[in-house]
DNA sequence: ATGTATAAAATCGTATACGATCAGTTAACC
DNA sequence: GGTTAACTGATCGTATACGATTTTATACAT
């Protein structure tokens, strides 16, 4: 047993770095929409050799974060409202599949944890913590995904929701007048799942919560922001 | 222009070529299950070096056809009946949405082509030609897909399919008691769509179409093949 | 014989280097 | 003056090289 060990955080892989530090500055708004990602500045700033952000920048693609070209380069992917929509959409659909798949499973503690998260949300809301309700409503829903049985949806799932933060965090807003429904609804599914409803029922349900939240989410878009 | 183009079929980027390679490799069962693939020796294989090869690589295990360790390399990763299951039930969901969403747009001459697809897929039946069968079998849904108004679920409709194709080749084989079925669903599907059916119906529909697909598979394993 | 420590081989991870390709610019030509 | 051709700079794509890490083989002690 070395006596050295973890005296690094986590280095990973420096693909792995340069990974998570270009996502998070595409996140954050640094790397806006049509930035261009050279290889070799990117490599500069990270202090590693073009070979990992190359891979790093790849897979960035494969998610559709950045367009790349042959011989060109990558930019970072201009997100739309219709792409903010297809997004949505698509997560919604694999959430309600995930959802209804691990309903089955669910245990009174797990229920019980998630309305413990949803009550905590619920006091996100009076003091106005849209920075905690965000994190805390990943939890409630992770809560009714960690036992769905087929790891290709839960893998779709946390993609949707890793694209979702990131393409969301560097063009659009908190919306306060859909959190209070969405607090509502969280209760209302874990009514469904606790009378064990079928599962088309607890599906719709689930894709429709979140749906609603697109719908306001575009809803408010169209009235103040106007476009990316 | 060029004088000399097009000598080469389709160079692409030579990544891009070891990706092909390899997955074509893993198809047709070249690279079994829990084959160990060695860099250097795929390298030396293709004749180019590791980088490319390191790059296909990492994409074929981000699809999950290969695992992948920190400084021990990647191996083919190994299909069961229950891997076989999740992708073809997370087919099914996407490819019912997918379905869903497209059929308000597919038009009167969509219809006819899909009908005569399946028609040359009954022909197929007396003729016993599975391999033509599975192949129109794609043209079929293909068309009801292109109308997909979104793309991320038409992206992961393909994934799905290529994902099927690639792993079903090396360890599962074609059920021709299914055929039959299928080409009968085809046909109720495209009454559906034709009569305008609402999108749950057609969802439901599409998602049951390949769920009973899976089922027959699944008997089929069990009684002949046993396991992978 | 078994377990452990050391040495060797194999393989991965990344830095560096260089050729290939493309966009933008300048110069030549009509 | 407008069009085309060659040039330049920037950037990507990949080969090669080397260090880091893991696995395997070997020797030794118990």
């Amino acid at each position: 047993m070395s006596l050295a060990a973890n005296v690094e955080p986590a280095p990973g892989s420096k693909s792995e770095r340069a990974y998570d530090a270009i996502k998070a500055k595409i996140a954050d708004g640094s790397y806006g929409a049509g930035y261009r990602l050279v290889l070799g500045r990117i490599a500069k700033d990270l202090n590693v050799s073009v070979v990992p952000v190359r891979e790093a920048i790849r897979r960035l693609e494969a998610e559709g974060l950045v367009t790349f070209e042959r011989n060109i380069g990558a930019t970072v992917a201009g997100i739309d409202t219709g792409e903010y929509l297809h997004t949505m959409q698509t997560l919604s659909i694999v959430e309600g599949a995930a959802t209804a798949l691990s309903a089955p499973l669910v245990s009174d503690a797990d229920i019980a944890a998630a309305r413990r998260i949803n009550e905590q949300m619920r006091d996100c809301l009076d003091h106005f913590d849209p920075v905690r309700f965000t994190s805390l409503n990943l939890e409630f829903h992770s809560v009714l995904f960690t036992h769905c049985p087929n790891p290709h949806i839960l893998d779709l799932v946390h993609r949707g929701w890793d694209r979702l933060n990131t393409i969301r965090a560097s063009t659009f807003n908190y919306v306060p007048g859909r959190a209070r429904e969405s607090v509502a609804e969280h209760e209302e599914l874990l009514q469904l799942i606790e009378s064990d409803a079928d599962v088309d029922t607890i599906e719709r349900a689930a894709r429709n919560h979140r749906a609603a939240t697109l719908t306001a989410y575009l809803n408010h878009a169209e009235t103040s922001v106007e476009g990316a």
